[in-house]
DNA sequence: CGCGTTTGACCTGCGC
DNA sequence: GCGCAGGTCAAACGCG
């Protein structure tokens, strides 16, 4: 439960089924739900790493993705409590007027640096066991109360929703499951998959929109601290770097994805996933890629490749 | 055999 | 304190 917990959507803004994709700025017409009283200064605007960082608005946000506050597809809110951004989303999101009305149209992403909820089980789980004494159990508790706490807050948490018929996108990453839990009022499980890359905690939660079932919520929790799989490299680390979409550079510096390919999870979208890029041809992905017009986004431009970082019109 | 998924159990946090 | 929901573990299982 963390104030800083703040929650951006990336609503992958086009559909699968017939891959209508469209530019950002042509989106739905949702409406930007934010009022500057809650926490959101429209005329702050910082790079999507700031973002990561517990500085940045979703104002911000939206412009990195090319959105005007007012035809924004960002339409979370900076999640006080210590719901899973999904679940606000999923309530909030589609019922009310920040929701994307329409499936093709939105855009969407949440960012939250005061993740680390799931750390508690594990850390829970690892210690509890290996400490059967009693003797410094209750420092010991603490202590690792304390590290949780530390540690939940240092862990960035992004979300973003994408149209798409597989739950599980393909990042460029290997991860592994290692759970599945239904979730309340959704007839949707929520599955839990991990980095399987040594030494990285980075987790990623996904699950299905119950409101509109095409729509797929992920949220990454944490920083992958070492490259793409080389296993992948050639198909969807490849991929991602050919098509990799506009919205893509405001994630670009996020929270430990993969950036080191010049992308990150933000912008992988439904067609990007492996899965997708088997059902739909190379050229749609192209396609997809010529849709988009990136504005400046200046730190980005380090992280981003300059092709996917050019001005918009 | 290695890796990933499934799934029931367990633990924790939170609201009442 | 209790119950609920979320998150994780780990054994069993499946697959290439």
């Amino acid at each position: 439960m963390s104030n800083e917990h703040r929650d951006f959507y990336y609503h992958t803004p086009f559909q699968e089924d017939h891959l209508d994709v469209k530019p950002p700025s042509i989106l739905g017409s949702s409406t930007y739900n934010r009022s500057p009283g809650q926490g959101v200064d429209p005329s702050s605007y910082m790079s999507f790493t700031e973002c990561l960082h517990g500085s940045v608005d979703y104002n911000s946000l939206a412009k990195a993705f090319g959105l005007s506050p007012s035809s924004s597809e960002v339409f979370s809110s900076i999640e006080e409590s210590s719901r899973p951004v999904e679940a606000r989303d999923l309530d909030g999101g589609n019922s009310t007027d920040q929701v994307p009305a329409t499936p093709n149209s939105s855009v969407s992403f949440s960012s939250s640096e005061a993740g680390g909820d799931e750390d508690s089980g594990k850390t829970k789980k690892e210690t509890q066991p290996e400490k059967p004494e009693d003797g410094g159990e209750n420092s010991d508790k603490k202590d690792k109360a304390k590290k949780k706490a530390e540690k939940r807050q240092k862990e960035p948490r992004f979300a973003f929703m994408t149209k798409s018929e597989v739950d599980h996108l393909e990042d460029g990453y290997r991860w592994r499951k290692y759970g599945q839990k239904a979730v309340k009022n959704s007839p949707y499980p929520r599955s839990y998959y991990r980095c399987t890359t040594q030494k990285c905690t980075v987790k990623k939660r996904v699950e299905r929109s119950f409101q509109d079932p095409s729509t797929v919520i992920t949220t990454y929790e944490g920083q992958h601290n070492h490259p793409i799989p080389t296993t992948l490299r050639g198909s969807a680390s490849a991929m991602f770097s050919h098509s990799m979409l506009a919205p893509a550079p405001m994630a670009a510096s996020g929270p430990g994805f993969p950036h080191h390919q010049g992308y990150n999870f933000v912008q992988i979208p439904a067609a990007m996933n492996s899965q997708n890029m088997g059902a739909y041809p190379q050229g749609v992905n192209q396609h997809v890629h010529q849709q988009y017009q990136v504005p400046d986004y200046g730190l980005l431009q380090d992280i981003v490749p300059s092709i996917f970082l050019r001005q918009e019109p």
